[in-house]
DNA sequence: GAATTACATTGATGGCCGTCAACAATGCGG
DNA sequence: CCGCATTGTTGACGGCCATCAATGTAATTC
């Protein structure tokens, strides 16, 4: 049973002991203590897991906004293209990210599955019914959209300002940072995508993704292992590198 | 009496007349219906109109988060600095414009005033309260913070992908966009900001702003009009412009 | 496990843009 | 009205990065 996706049936009823709370939103909400037992069987009701394979289309930009969703497993990508056919990634969605969330009646952007990527998807209407008679849930609510702000702040500074292999470290940075605040050391970075997509996401050609890594390597902060993995043996040079 | 800032008190009790909410709210929040005649008289009592002179800081990166402002006159902008003192203009702001909401209890980026500015501030705390007050405003906050997240992967597009003359363009088209939004044609964009600025905040030089306005009046998309006014000549050349 | 496909690396070239520098124009204060 | 400070423009140069092309390597399929 380890293997489960989350949120699946039998996830929610294990989690039902103790707050009743569907797993997949214990994440996006801070705690779940705002949830009384009556609405959360309501949402787990409402709630649908759904998978995704490799490169779908979870939500294309423009259609109408219909479902909010949460990344439960994998990792998927905010993308918006190009009338030109160019391809940008403003940002990548791993688990208990919230994705859907926009201020008119269609997606500003596309969400692309980056990885295999499991789901929990609610109807706007009823998640909309649930901020409505749960007041309370707001502040979290608010709370993770603008943390998506500053985030996306973050990500203005680096491709407003920053250099190729700068951008590369501060990446590389992130991610490690964001593996140490979930309790794991952050000394290898997995790389779930391609380096197309983190040129896409960085505003950089892939063959530069690649030549920014030789680099960052060839000057002893990093050590490449394999295609998907990079080992971090300077944190602090990297972090230096990152600001340029 | 017409060049009084708004939110003063004349003006609020102009505008109570009619609703009871202070105006500085009315553009944020879609309408003030969901607002209460006594709450209103609350908001109309908390609220703090200040002036900011050219180049003020109004907040600052890092600092404890106790202040949700709007801007009511002039224009500000949103800024981070990187360690080695670039600097990046993260969004503009102006009339109606919400600043200071943060995911966390300090400020994610400075805010600098472009030119003069007027804002409606409030203590954090009572803004708190009165959205957990009057959950029926939680929708319109979030709506307006989910707003600044779709326009922030504009600006992330923007960014990664067009050439520098393609961001003045885009840029442009924008202005002119809201311009006409407000009911106003739109011909001509006023740039309350200087070239160093607008570099900083479409992530090029200030020498290459400059050029790229040139070359787009060499192309007969525009004409510069003195040193702050462009006037738009080829609004789908322009916009065809802003694509690369 | 061989063949095929997808992905990654490396090199060469050209163009775009940052930087430095000089100058022009505007605005501000006296 | 003059002088100074700020802002804007233009030119020259170099570096960074996109692009194209070729090769190398891992992953997938049968």
């Amino acid at each position: 049973m380890k293997h489960l996706p989350r949120c699946t049936i039998d996830y929610a009823v294990e989690a039902s002991r103790e707050t009743g709370c569907p797993d997949c939103l214990k994440k996006t909400f801070e705690s779940c203590d705002h949830i009384d037992l009556p609405t959360a069987l309501k949402l787990r009701e409402l709630q649908r897991q759904k998978s995704f394979e490799k490169r779908a289309i979870i939500q294309n930009e423009g259609d109408t906004a219909t479902t909010i969703g949460i990344v439960t497993k994998g990792m998927a990508a905010v993308v918006k293209h190009t009338e030109d056919g160019k391809r940008q990634i403003v940002g990548f969605l791993s688990n208990g990210d919230l994705f859907g969330i926009s201020p008119r009646d269609e997606y500003f952007a596309s969400v692309e599955a980056i990885t295999h990527v499991e789901a929990c998807l609610f109807p706007k209407a009823d998640f909309d019914a649930l901020i409505a008679s749960h007041p309370q849930l707001a502040p979290d609510l608010l709370k993770a959209v603008s943390h998506e702000l500053a985030e996306a702040a973050n990500h203005t500074v680096l491709l407003g300002q920053l250099t190729s292999s700068g951008r590369i470290a501060a990446y590389l940075c992130e991610r490690a940072e964001r593996l140490r605040s979930e309790g794991l050391d952050g000394k290898t970075v997995t790389l779930e995508m391609t380096r197309s997509d983190l040129g896409d996401y960085l505003g950089i050609s892939m063959e530069h993704v690649s030549r920014a890594l030789g680099y960052l390597a060839g000057e002893g902060l990093i050590r490449i292992v394999g295609r998907r993995n990079v080992e971090i043996l300077d944190l602090s040079g990297l972090q230096e590198a990152g600001r340029h």
